[in-house]
DNA sequence: TTTTGATCATCC
DNA sequence: GGATGATCAAAA
C-alpha cells in the first residue's frame, strides 16, 4: 500500500500538509489506494491513520512524537464548525508506575505537546463522511500562557496520581488537560500503587486535551 | 496484549 | 448540546 517517505524537514512537512487543505476524505483515500470503512464505528481512528500515511510518520506505535526526527506530533482534529472542535484530543497514555520519575519537561505528555501539527477535518454529521474536507493545517507550539496552564494541570494531576489519589481523579479535573480512561473497555486493567503503596489494578488512563482548548487554539490563530 | 489512532453513546 | 466514561480498529 502506498505510503509517503518521511519528510526531512519541518518546511517539507508543512508544505506537504498544506496540500491536504480542501481535499475530501474520498480524494485522499483514492490517492492512497485505500477504501473508506463502511460503518462509522469502524472509522474510529481511521482518519488519523490515513493522514499518517499521507504525511509519512515515523514513530509507529512508539510513545514518541509521530515525526521523531523533527519532534513533531501529528493530530487530526474533528471540527463541527469553523474553530469549533468536536472532540477532546488524546495526548498520551499515563505510565502509572513510572509517572513519579517524570517531570513536566521530561514527560511523554509534554514531548507530544511541545510541537503539534494539527490537521482539521470537517466532522459535522450533515456532511457524508467521504465528502468531509481537510482544513488548513496549523503547526503549533504552546504559547507562554498555554504552556503555563498545561504544565500546572500536568503537575497537579500527576501529583494526585503519584500520591495514590487516582481513584478520586475524574475528567472534570484540569483546566486544559484532563484524565480519562484509555482502554479497550471498562474491564481492562493495569498495575498501579494505591495510597498505601500496595500494588493493585486499575483502569488504564490517558491525558486528553479538552475540546474547549483546541477550539481556542484554532481561533487564536485565525487570519 | 499493548500502544497507537481516535470517536461513540450516554448522562446531565 | 456538551462533557464524561466507554469503546472500536490497526499494527506490532
Amino acid at each position: 500500500m502506498f505510503q509517503e517517505q518521511p519528510p526531512c524537514s519541518e518546511e517539507e512537512l508543512v508544505e506537504r500538509s498544506l496540500r491536504l487543505e480542501g481535499l475530501s476524505v474520498a480524494q485522499l483515500a483514492a490517492r492512497l489506494s485505500t477504501r473508506i470503512p463502511q460503518h462509522p464505528i469502524q472509522r474510529k481512528g481511521w482518519i488519523g491513520l490515513l493522514v499518517e500515511r499521507a504525511l509519512g510518520t515515523t514513530a509507529g506505535s512508539l510513545s514518541a512524537p509521530d515525526f521523531m526526527n523533527l519532534g513533531i506530533e501529528l493530530k487530526t482534529l474533528p471540527m463541527k464548525a469553523p474553530f469549533r472542535s468536536a472532540e477532546s484530543t488524546f495526548v498520551s497514555s499515563i505510565p502509572l508506575l513510572r509517572l513519579h520519575e517524570q517531570t513536566w519537561e521530561t514527560s511523554t505528555c509534554y514531548a507530544k505537546l511541545k510541537r503539534v501539527l494539527w490537521i482539521p477535518i470537517e466532522s459535522s454529521s450533515t456532511i457524508d463522511f467521504p465528502y468531509r474536507r481537510f482544513g488548513r493545517p496549523l503547526l503549533w507550539s504552546p504559547s507562554e500562557q498555554q504552556h503555563r496552564v498545561l504544565a500546572d494541570d500536568w503537575v497537579f494531576l500527576s501529583t494526585v496520581i503519584t500520591t495514590g489519589g487516582l481513584a478520586e481523579v475524574d475528567a472534570r479535573w484540569g483546566e486544559y488537560l484532563q484524565v480519562r480512561p484509555k482502554a479497550a473497555n471498562s474491564r481492562a486493567s493495569c498495575a498501579v500503587l494505591d495510597e498505601d503503596g500496595c500494588s493493585t489494578r486499575t483502569l488504564p488512563r490517558g491525558f486528553y486535551l479538552r475540546a474547549r482548548f483546541t477550539s481556542m487554539l484554532f481561533s487564536s490563530h485565525a487570519c
